[in-house]
DNA sequence: TACAGCTATGGAACCGTTTCCGATACCGTT
DNA sequence: AACGGTATCGGAAACGGTTCCATAGCTGTA
């Protein structure tokens, strides 16, 4: 099977490659015959244009990446997949880099600037820590998705996330409030300037406004899997048996505490109660159902690509906070008398 | 920050285009001396090559194409992002294209022939209802992953799954022998010579061996999501509430269906078995956990990618059977006396 | 009739890289 | 001294599109 070039397609219908690249790009100075005479010739051939050269030469063709690391997430992987559906209902094409746990996004970003001339980037569910300046080295735009980047005060930089500090804060006083006192926070480094720090924030927050003291020796750094969840879980509850809540910062790591739990014996939300983050789907079915902070998902992945388009054609960079919500479910109840 | 090409290279480094590509090719007919002057150069100004440009020359660059339809599939997008790392480790580069429920394969197929000039896909959890012949016109190799191809006699095609016939066999006769006899299956259509028709083919026979009729009206046809799961078992019940197993074709099916009977009152495994298919990790902590088919994601994926790259370098098409694993845990027991 | 303006089309340069084909210099042999 | 062989390098032609610029034909108006 022949692959045909522009060339080709020029040759049979008899008119110049010029003509034919006009016809593709639906240019309107091609008269209706010829027209459809070239239409007809690239059906029959199966014409499709090669990608490569058209990017090649297409410099200025808006070209945009998805830099996501790690296939873990279900919440972020699920994101991207929403930002490349957006995306693909504009003009511009979108990229999506998956990279692992120890990659670089910023190198990443750079090399996909000279490979692929990206000229946009959303980084999803990355982390800040001190990469501050390496950024100034991209003169790209930027759309952070699901990260606080508000204080980088960066002139092409944009956010698109929830209020995580105020969510976290208000994670916790749904617990104090349902009268629990021995909390243990389930989260990733609070050094790394994300989501998770700052969730963590808003956790101690909440603690003090109540004057309920933060046991930091009941907050657990975990990666967000089941499996490492739940490994952590089991090693922290048969020491701190008396703990009566956990705020877990993702749905994952909550389904993990969950089974644990069940495995030491202990029922949810009967003995321990556990709060969630994010909103998954499987949340709503899993038993017993997840307490949580549903984040708009698909909000958050329509602003990221608008922001970003947005300031591709210009425009300014903004820092957009979505407002989240809290759902109670069956995994949060009034600790036992 | 200016993006550097070749050219600006060779300039700077006082050497010839050719020489500048010969290094970054790793090529042996350089100079020690030249190669760590024109590297030193390229360190310098961050130089990256440009993509489209190499493939564009390139013709015979072997590129690959994942074809995914749809992404709520967890075990198959997983699947898709293993066959990734593992073609990572290799000299082709893969391409993930997802695709979505409507779209064609075969049209993906042969616009990505033409577009990245890729020259061999795998199709991950494709169906193949009457495309045979579709397929002719392609004639770049072809891996089903997940798909029972074997029947398609044809010189350049593969397939790489589980025996999706003999496993169904396996659940329903798990259940049957737990004493199960009014037996519901959860699956998809089974009319599309997928996998689902398989194990939907398995478990008729199943019960013909053991002699228990196989009941036609509790076959409940589901898309594969856990709301489609939920929702048909919501619809299903109360009509057959005599039903005292159920063999989901996926552990999500499983999932949605284990909630739906918990909220309509009744405890699983007590009052209802449900047997998934898959082994996704989630099944392991979900409550019940779930009793299971579960298929060697990482070997299918590993071989997938293995035999659609031995095809590429002219091997010959295989139709490789891994084995699957029965995995029991809580979500089957026996009927209720 | 002459000329401006518009439509439809083609020629050819160009995008950044690879690669074929030579060219040069230097080595050891005879 | 002549020569074959090897190591190292450069020139220039691709690859398949897009696009600038030129041109030819046609229309309407002064």
């Amino acid at each position: 099977m022949k692959i045909y070039t522009i060339r080709d397609v020029a040759k049979l219908a008899g008119v110049s490659v010029t003509t034919v690249s006009r016809v593709l790009n639906h240019r309107p100075d091609v008269n209706a015959a010829t027209r459809e005479k070239v239409e007809r010739v690239m059906a029959e051939c199966n014409f499709v244009g090669n990608a490569s050269a058209r990017s090649l030469k297409q410099l200025d063709g808006d070209v945009a990446a998805l830099i996501l690391r790690g296939r873990s997430n279900i919440f972020l992987s699920q994101l991207a997949e929403m930002m490349l559906q957006f995306a693909g209902e504009t003009g511009v094409s979108f990229l999506l880099e998956t990279i692992d746990e120890k990659a670089d996004e910023f190198q990443t970003a750079l090399r996909l600037t000279h490979e692929k001339r990206a000229r946009g980037f959303i980084f999803v569910g990355s982390r800040l820590d001190g990469r501050a300046q390496v950024l100034r080295g991209l003169e790209a735009p930027l759309v952070f998705a699901t990260v606080p980047a508000r204080e980088l005060e960066l002139p092409r930089v944009a956010s698109v996330a929830v209020d995580d500090r105020r969510m976290g804060r208000l994670a916790m006083e749904t617990l104090i409030q349902a009268g629990h006192r021995r909390i243990a926070v389930f989260g990733g480094r609070r050094d790394q300037g994300d989501a998770l720090a700052e969730r963590y924030l808003g956790a101690r927050e909440a603690c003090e406004t109540a004057g309920v003291p933060f046991d930091e020796s009941r907050y657990v750094e975990t990666r967000f899997s089941l499996s490492d969840a739940y490994g952590a879980a089991r090693a922290f509850f048969p020491t701190r048996g008396d703990t009566t809540a956990v705020f877990a910062m993702s749905d994952l790591v909550a389904m993990g505490v969950i089974r644990a739990l069940k495995d030491m014996g202990k029922s949810v939300p009967e003995d321990v109660s556990v709060f969630g983050f994010d909103g998954i789907e499987m949340g709503k079915y899993f038993l017993p159902s997840l307490t949580t902070i549903a984040q708009p998902q698909e909000e958050i992945a329509r602003k990221s690509v608008e922001v970003l388009l947005d300031m591709m054609n210009g425009g300014e960079g903004r820092h957009v906070t979505l407002p989240a919500a809290l759902i109670r479910r069956e995994s949060v109840a009034a600790p036992r008398k």
